[in-house]
This record gives C-alpha cells, structure tokens and sequence, in this order.
DNA sequence: CACGACATACAAAACGTTTTGCAAAGGGGC
DNA sequence: GCCCCTTTGCAAAACGTTTTGTATGTCGTG
C-alpha cells in the first residue's frame, strides 16, 4: 500500500493537483466551484490522502514543528506537567513539539538547538525545571523564542514563571487563617528566584496578619525531605516551639512529617505543616495528605506555546510580554487550628 | 541574516551544488578531489551552512523523525526517565523524537498517530507508563513500530518489559538473604503484568530460600500509599507479625512506613521493608531510605529507539524480538536483621 | 602516438506540495 | 449580438536538497 499523494487524489478525482489542493484548503479566495470542493474532499476522504507536511513545510517555509529544549527533563517529576501543557497547546494548534534534554550541557545544548534549527521548526521553547535567571544562547538569536519557567537577563523574549511571592502569601495566609501566630518558615540554600521570592512572600504575610517577624524562626538546609527533617526537628524541639510550619517544598515538609513522628507530634493536631509544589507523589501520599500550593507547570506550559505561536504567526513584530502565573492553594489534611488557643 | 543554503555555499566556494553535495556527504564513491571537498568543508564551516532536512528528507523519503506515544506521560513519575532513554538513543543515531500524549483516549490516539504519520516519521515506539498487554492500533499498520514498557497481543512487533518475575525475586532474595522467614506481601489488586509476574517472583524466592508459602502473609490493597498502610497495619497488629514486608511498589512501602510508625515500628529495627520502582523521590526522601527494586526505564527507553533505528535502517525484514529487561536491586537503608534471630 | 579508462565536475530531474499566471467558458449590461 | 467581467480550472514554477547521467579532460598503456 505505496502512499497516496495529491496526484492520486486528482487522478482519482478527474481534476488537476491545483484543483485538489485548492479544494483543500478554504483559505483562498473560491477559486473552485462547490460542487467540485464536495467532489475532490469525497475522493480525499475516500483515499485516505492526507498531505505530506515535509513538502507542504518545504514549499511554505513553515514546518509546523516546534523544539523544546530544557533542563533534566528526567530527574524532576514537574517536567510532565510542563511538557504536557505545551503539548497540548502545540497539538489544538496543529503543530508538533520536539522536545530536547541538555542535562544542564552548554555544549550540548549548543548542538541541540542547531539540530533543531536543521529540522526548520519554527520557534523554540526554551524550559527551565525550576524557576531561574537564565542567559539566552547564542544560537537562538532571530529564531522566535519563549522561556518557560525562566526569565532571561535582557527581557528580550517573552516568558513565563510562577508567581513565588504570592505563593508563599497563600500557604502562610492558609495558617494565618487557620489561627497560627507562631509559624516557622523552613527555606532552603540555594540563591535561586524561588528561595527569595518565598521568603518576601512570608514575611509579606505575616505583616498582613498583624505578626512580628522572628528571624529564630527561619531554619536554612537542603531542599531535601533530609534538610526539612533536620530543619524541624531542630524548630519542634525548642521549648517555645512554633506551632505551624512552612516548607520551602514538598519534599522539605515530608521531612518535617518525619520529624514530627519522631518527637511524637502528630500533624496537625500539635503541629501544622504547608508545602510548595503539589508533588501528587509526595503530598497525596503523605498521611495526612499534604496541604500545599500547586506550582502551575501544566498552565506555564500552555501560556509558553500559545504565546510562541501567537509570535510565530501574528504579522506585526510583538512586544515581549513577561508574566507571572497565580499558584493556587491545595488543601489536604495537614493544617488544624493551634493546640493553645 | 537570511538562512544560508547549499546554493550559496556553491557560489562561495566557485563550484557547482552538485559538487558540494557529495563533498560533504563522503558516502559517496569519490567524485570529488579530495583538495575541493576539503575546500568546500570550509567554505560550508565558514558560512555556517547546515543542510535543510525538510528538504533532504523531502528527496531521501526519510525525515529522521520518530514518533513516541504513550498514555498519561505527565501522571506518571516513570516517563521522565523512559522518555530521556529514547531520546538520547535517537539523538545519537542523529534522529528526533516528537512526543504525544494520549491521554489514555483511543479517538485521540488515532488523530495523534496520523498526525505523525502526515510528518513522514519514519517510525513511531508505543509506550505504556506501565507494563501491559496491548493491541496495536490499526493506524501503525505498515509502520516501523516497537513496544516500550508493553507486549501486543499478537507479538507482531518487537517490544520491551521489564522482568516481573526476576524483580519480585531480587527484592524477597534481598529480605531472605538478611535473614527473614516470615516475609509478607502487599500487593495490588489490579490485574495486571505486574501483579501475576511479582506474585510468581514472591513464591518463587521463597521456594528457593526453602520457606513454605503462606496465604495469610499476602495483603492486597490498591496500589496507593494509604492501600499500603491500611494492608501493613493488618499485617503489622497481628501477635505473629511477620519481621519484613515486601510491597508492590514504593508508594506502598511509604504507606508501610506509616503504618509501622503508628504502631511505634522501627524500620529497619523492628521490621524490613522493600518496595519496587526505585522512585528517587519517594524511595529517596523516605527515612531510613527504602530499599526498592529500580525499573529499569531509561534502559527500556533506550532499548525500545535503538531497536526501531535498527529495523528501519536494516535492510533485510527482522523477525521482531521480545525482551525483559533486568531490574537491579538499589539498597538504601530499610533492610536489617530480623530482630529475633 | 592513439585509444580507452578513469577521475572529476556539472546540468538536470526528482521528491510532494502550494501558488501564480493564464486560458476558457459562462453571464450580464449595453 | 458584442464586449467585458467573473468564475472556474489548468500548467508550470518554486521550495532545498540528492542523485543520475553526461561531458571534459588527463593519464596510462599498447
């Protein structure tokens, strides 16, 4: 069964390829008669024919492709989420993505992106794994580009991030509201957008609620279930202990479960406890569930091709947009009111 | 800086297109000096020529794409690294992979494959996000197609699973081999690959180890973590407990752990516990760290893209090939003694 | 010295579309 | 009834490669 082309489809159809493809596609002005439209889309149909993308790209200089190219797609369980939203959005869309991992390589991703450039696609997302500053390649100069879950240097391209202060504001404000005066806020170590913009978010919220900041109260480690276990076991231990805790992730407050198990607190009846990042994973199977913040990647992911596309085929020449993607509050079981109270 | 092709490379080089195609594709029986190729070479070095793929693949029936499609690649926590495999195999074969999600919808699976089908790729992998017996849609008729993390049913075409039996035995050899008699298993109640080949590699170690199966140690629960905590409780509060449990997977482990730390366990003190997947984020952030079986996803990927290349690029028509990958045992800290020994 | 064989380079066709320019036919206004 | 305009269809060129067939010279051999 040798495939059909549009040759086949007019010979099938007793009508030249200009007429075929006419009929096929509605954009220009009717230069074919209904009738024969009907015809040739019965006889297509009939066929099975459906265009070959690499000539119809060759001929129109429009390939229909997009790249992704993006840090240790692997290793973080928030790719899917991202990936799956750009996917979607490129897919509604008629376009196809292909997606790249650089594994942190410059070099790599270097080549990477020439690859890219070799199969013609027609813009490129360019995806960090977590929210960071980062500096455009090279490479990527002229080729229309959005960056996900990153900003770049220049502002010079579109981008999208999570919005971390106000994130944090809702995972403090849900222990504010639940009564908390006293709530310890375990950050991690690394100089990244998320570690400060969380911290402004906290003591943000504190101010809203009337509450004195306590710097004693904040705790740095790993952003690792082993940094948050050390982190509150040190906090639950004090005498003066505070009576909720705020985790710089997930993975940080699954430590802190621990922690709390081993000092014979339970959540959240002597202590709460609030995450970042909605790790279905982590914070539906921790018992009691989680309450935690969602990290939109399946949202940035779709707001970054849209946006390509938006770039690629809109006529005038658009100005970069920056924006900053609301994190909502998800709740489970692990905040209660205070004990004393 | 409009794109540079092969024209403009002969131009620079004062020969003709002709020439420049086979100096720089030295497949060909020498038709070019050696002197001129290497002139050209730099000449194509210096304009930053790359060739056009839409174009070559237009000419050579080829467009060193494959395509990927799997069911719910953003839920699961397996995809990432399954995904990298294939990946890095195709891009060092000089191919790109484009991803779909098929959301588990047969409709959309069809609109997908002939999606990718319309882009020439020259040859699509199947994957599943776990092992399971399928039947290969009617599109991939006629289409260079291997299984990844799946078998069809009428084993038509090559595929790749991990060895269920062989896992379950590495993770109960691991318990028998620290000394345990009384080992229970938790296991999930779907009927699946994975529940049949663990339950066999259960029964088969144990055999080995010379302990007599008994029905009373077997729990089934859903393969969740609160179905591991309900099933390791009952396991747990009976007066003969067992000293080690053996669970479906990590996130049953997890509930495990939960249930031994109500019941004031210590793990590995009082009881051992493994799992299977390998996890990094549960296996890793649970402490002590869980002793688990790893599926060997990234192998499978990788597998999964080279065997595909092989069969497009080989000449004669290959018998498809079936293959169970080996899944290491990854120790951590869960596994000890039994206390009474 | 002449002829053939070989090395080297080029022109042209092909891959499967889309689109432009052109021609034929049909219809309406005068 | 003639002319012009509109509608409808077709032929051909173009997109950027690769490859086949052919032409030009050069060298070696008889």
């Amino acid at each position: 069964m040798a495939k059909v082309g549009i040759r086949d489809v007019a010979r099938a159809a007793q009508v030249s390829v200009t007429t075929v493809s006419h009929a096929l596609s509605d954009t220009q002005g009717s230069r074919v008669n209904a009738l024969t439209r009907e015809h040739v889309r019965a006889v297509a149909e009939d066929l099975g024919y459906a265009p070959n993308r690499l000539a119809s790209g060759l001929r129109n200089q429009r390939s229909y492709l997009l790249g992704l190219v993006s840090d240790e797609i692997a290793t973080t369980p928030f790719a899917g989420e991202m990936i799956l939203g750009a996917q979607d959005a490129a897919y509604e869309r008629g376009w196809l993505l292909m997606m790249l991992d650089t594994a942190s390589d410059r070099e790599l991703e270097k080549r990477q992106i020439s690859t890219l450039l070799q199969h013609q696609v027609d813009g490129i997302v360019y995806a960090k794994m977590y929210h960071q500053r980062v500096g455009l390649p090279a490479e990527l100069a002229g080729v229309p580009t959005v960056l996900l879950d990153a900003v770049s240097e220049d502002g010079i391209v579109s981008s999208v991030v999570p919005d971390e202060v106000e994130a944090a504001r809702a995972a403090v404000r849900a222990l504010i509201g639940a009564g908390h005066r006293s709530i310890g806020f375990i950050t991690n170590i690394d100089d990244i957008p998320a570690t400060h913009g969380r911290f402004r978010g906290y003591r943000e919220a504190l101010r809203e609620g009337g509450i004195e900041f306590d710097p004693a109260l904040v705790v740095e480690a790993v952003s690792e279930a082993h940094g948050g276990r050390t982190a509150a076991y040190q906090l639950l231990s004090r005498p003066e202990r505070p009576t909720a805790l705020f985790c710089f992730n997930d993975r940080m407050a699954m430590g802190a479960y621990q922690a709390a198990g081993s000092l014979g607190l339970k959540i959240p009846h002597d202590v709460s406890v609030v995450g970042i990042d909605n790790l279905e994973l982590i914070a539906g199977s921790l018992w009691p569930g989680l309450t935690t913040v969602a990290l939109p990647h399946y949202g940035m992911g779709r707001w970054a091709v849209t946006r390509l596309l938006d770039e690629i085929e809109g006529t005038e020449e658009a100005e970069p947009v920056h924006i900053m993607f609301d994190c909502p509050l998800i709740e489970r079981g692990s905040v209660a009111p205070p004990l004393q109270i």
